[in-house]
RNA sequence: GGCUAAGUGGCAGAGUGGUAAUGCAGCGGCCUGCAAAGCCGUCAACGCCGGUUCGAUUCCGACCUUAGCCUCCA
């Protein structure tokens, strides 16, 4: 069984092989924790944690390390606005996306790095980029030398002419090359900065990264994967390549995974645009495994347009499942190949979500059909996930459902509609089966 | 302007060198006191133009359109 990804460096479906026979290393950018997580937040983790899960279901010994970015410009803004401490701010946001993440069913990293904690190790790589003529001191900045790698663009298939110095990019006194980009500036904040070799400062935006990375897996160890949202190619992966190579002996990556991004209204989700749909707000009214479903119906690389047909659409697919699930309660599974191909072929979950309703089908006739459905839902994060319904309120439904059954036996059918129309304002749905009545909470 | 991806029925979204899944919606039926659910059946689509081919929606090329990146962004 061949997993195949497709490669952002090579712009081609490849068959994936880890460095090192069965034990795989991946790191997927996750958030800059300043404000609420977003749903293209989790779409970016989801895709993280789904390629966790299969390689987990290949391989041996799979690291998964998904970071949190608790140092930037803009944590520093946000916490100036709002008037918090920055460390309140920063831990306030990563509990609520932990939170998040963990309800959408997504399994814990291996490990989560935070910049703060790993100060240490960033001025180690800087000075490692330092030592190999790859940056330069300038103004108390400490900055990346373009001109010492020539293969910069490879990522993103720009050349070094195409971008056009200055018109985009912003000159900087300190710049030898507007292109160059920092490592390390000074900052006057005195919350926000730590001492180094090159002055009282803090880490720029890319460097963390790859850093991180090389603290966990090793300096001179070759990363299997890397992943992130299809925003962050350019210029955050590309800087990643340029730093990694030129701090280490190693290849800085083998595979790149890119996801398209969460669209509203057919526009990228922005603050600017005013469009932006907090996981939070999701969950209040959602259940969390049918906006897992939802995130999943389209291909990770395409753009995904959230709208109320999206959530209608997988919260169908969800119940088709959950009511197949729901009828039998062994908890016996099979291992099903016919399913791990399909997300084996760059991750087709829309492929895989079709196979699985099926299956579902196909197992309320044949419950030998079950132990494979079961184990499909659990390798991709499908479960049933009624909640706890509290038991006062479990009797007065059941209460009321008995008082429509005395109705409905006196033919007072008046009456037992009347019951269910008070039964449906609880949001419980109703189902008048050969066996009796069943009921549950809408969702 | 450069780069990347994509354009499939009313909507969402797979897939294929020999006319195309699935879900929602629609229509007909079974079931039901009614309904819901379920089940059975059914209607309906491959952006445009060339090329390769016995044959293309699928491969190649041009064009049009859409989204994203080129500036912080998952």
């Amino acid at each position: 069984m061949n997993l195949y990804i497709y490669n952002t460096l090579t712009n081609k479906k490849e068959r994936f092989v880890p460095h090192n026979h069965d034990e795989v290393n991946m790191y997927v950018c996750g958030p800059t924790v300043y404000s609420e997580p977003h749903i293209g937040n989790a779409r970016a983790a989801l895709v993280g944690d789904l390629f966790f899960r299969i390689l987990s279901e290949l391989f041996g010994n799979v690291t998964y390390i998904r970071n949190l970015t608790d140092v930037d410009d803009k944590i520093i803004i946000e916490s100036d606005k709002l008037g918090v401490d920055i460390n309140t701010l920063t831990e306030d946001i990563t509990r609520v996306y932990q939170a998040n993440m963990l309800k959408l069913n997504m399994l814990k990293p291996t490990h989560e790095p935070k910049v703060t904690e790993n100060i240490d190790n960033i001025i180690d790589t800087i000075q490692k980029i330092l030592d190999n003529k790859s940056a330069y001191i300038a103004e108390n900045h400490v900055v990346f030398d373009m001109e010492s790698f020539s293969q910069y663009g490879a990522l993103s298939n720009k050349k070094s002419e195409d971008l056009i110095d200055g018109a985009r990019i912003k000159p900087e006194s300190y710049k030898r090359n507007p292109k160059d980009f920092v490592l390390w500036k000074p900052s006057s904040h005195k919350s926000c900065g730590w001492d180094s070799p090159w002055g009282y400062g803090r880490p720029g935006w890319h460097i963390e990264c790859t850093s991180m990375i090389k603290n966990i897996i090793g300096n001179d160890a070759t990363l299997d994967i890397h992943g992130g949202g299809n925003d962050l190619i350019f210029p955050h992966h590309e800087n990643e390549i340029a730093q990694g190579s030129c701090c280490s002996s190693s290849h800085y990556c083998n595979f790149w995974f890119h996801n398209g991004i969460v669209l509203v209204d057919k526009k990228k989700m922005s603050k600017s645009l005013g469009n932006v749909i907090l996981v939070s707000d999701i969950l209040e009214k959602e259940n969390p495994i049918i906006v897992r479903i939802a995130l999943m119906s389209a291909h990770y690389r395409q753009p995904l347009n959230w709208t109320q047909d999206t959530i209608n659409n997988s919260r169908n697919i969800y119940e088709k499942i959950i009511s197949s699930l729901d009828t039998v309660s062994s908890t016996t599974t099979e291992r099903d190949s016919k399913f791990i191909d399909l997300l084996c072929d760059d991750l087709n979950t829309p492929n895989a979500l079709q196979y699985i309703v099926k299956q579902a089908r196909d197992a309320k006739k044949d419950s030998s059909v079950m132990p494979k459905l079961r184990y499909n839902c659990g390798l991709i994060g499908i479960k049933s996930d009624e909640g706890i319904i509290d038991e006062s309120l479990t009797h007065k439904i059941e209460s009321l459902i008995s008082l429509r059954e005395a109705a409905r036996k006196n033919k007072d059918y008046v009456e037992a509609d009347r019951l269910r129309d008070v039964l449906s304002d609880m949001s419980v749905t109703l189902n008048d089966g050969p066996e009796g009545v069943s009921w549950k909470i809408k969702h």
